[in-house]
DNA sequence: TACTTAATTAGTACCAGATACTAAAAATAG
DNA sequence: CTATTTTTAGTATCTGGTACTAATTAAGTA
């Protein structure tokens, strides 16, 4: 009887090594040999040709995703981005929709991002210290999907010293997909909202 | 007449170096060494004396941050920790307030983050291949602080078979911050909606 | 002014995690 | 059994460091 130990083919190995660098990009090549018990030539071997960078580059790449978003999230103050905006009067702001923003099985964008760019747009109209959203009344036309520019155009409408009314229409290719009507409570003293928290 | 060139002081240049590293965390020592017109050890004395880490450790930690956001971003349908769960009947949520859910000046929650817990708790309710926002009228209560512990209670309280009513009051320390009426629409088909699509 | 201390620079050995390359060995296919 | 594919081994080199020692320069002070 001869044991013949098969070695699991090339295919199948590189195979797995994707989806390992998948769960965890974050392992070396020699982690790497060790696991599927190859030298860690193979492993080299299998990244050049599958085109997989080198763990430092992979991390490097992940770092920079995470510095840009964190950056653009600070930058930001709107969530989409703003294509226009007269202050106290009017705003446009456009946002496309991204695969973390939909459901997996529709890839409808979930409510509260095109809710989101609604209301930042119409937070980021009041030209004021203070701008804080008291009421709204929104209603869903009909979905947005992956990779749509979902379009919103704010106006204010009405405006004491305290609060301003917004309309918020949202289209994607001039359909209506979104309308709201946002009560923002606007404010320039600081320290009287600190005294209001308690 | 003697020109002195004044070096600048350690001090000056460790804040420098701390701000030049916010601006830019992927600098190498001799780039910084170029920059500051000192030698090479010395920022890295420098980086010693201010405890922090070398470009790799850098990378390395935005690099694992980004992975579990984006990771946590996947596995999470909704925002928010679900605390309790009675499909078509009540829900219960858990968000606390980070630092990217703030304005800045105020440390006020901005209103869509609060809407989206309030908006994921309802649509995950519905027991249903599809969920999806149709309308929604709300109201901020009072504002919400960063490290604030948000809790939202979610109830169906009206039922048809194409539409569901969801009301969502969402508390801190038992004071009601929010209060939401939520129509969700609600289909078993995933081909009529693709259709409908277009 | 000379002495002392702080700050900076220079240099060496070493490390991790690679690339790039050559050559040999082992496995598989025809 | 031979040709080809796949894997392994080994060496030189690179980057961006740590850790350490020693020398030099600048500044402060008695």
């Amino acid at each position: 009887m001869v044991i013949v130990i098969t070695r699991i083919s090339k295919k199948k190995r590189q195979n797995d090594l994707i989806s390992t660098l998948e769960g965890n990009p974050f392992i070396t090549d020699e982690d790497l040999a060790k696991k599927f018990k190859v030298s860690i030539q193979t492993i080299r071997l299998d990244r050049m040709e599958l085109g997989i960078p080198e763990l430092r580059e992979r991390m490097k790449t992940m770092a920079e995703k995470n510095y840009d978003h964190v950056r653009s999230l600070h930058l930001k103050e709107v969530i989409g981005e703003v294509i226009e905006l007269q202050l106290d009067q009017y705003g446009i702001s456009l946002l496309e929709i991204t695969e973390d923003q939909v459901f997996e099985k529709t890839k409808i964008a979930r409510g509260h991002f095109i809710f989101a760019q609604a209301n930042s747009l119409a937070v980021a109209l009041i030209n004021e210290e203070i701008a804080l959203t008291a009421k709204a009344d929104i209603k869903f036309i009909r979905p947005t999907y992956l990779s749509e520019r979902v379009i919103a155009k704010a106006k204010v409408v009405n405006s004491s010293n305290e609060y301003s009314d917004i309309e918020v229409n949202t289209y994607v290719d001039n359909e209506l997909v979104f309308k709201g009507m946002f009560t923002v409570y606007r404010s320039n003293e600081l320290t009287q909202m600190k005294e209001e928290r308690k």
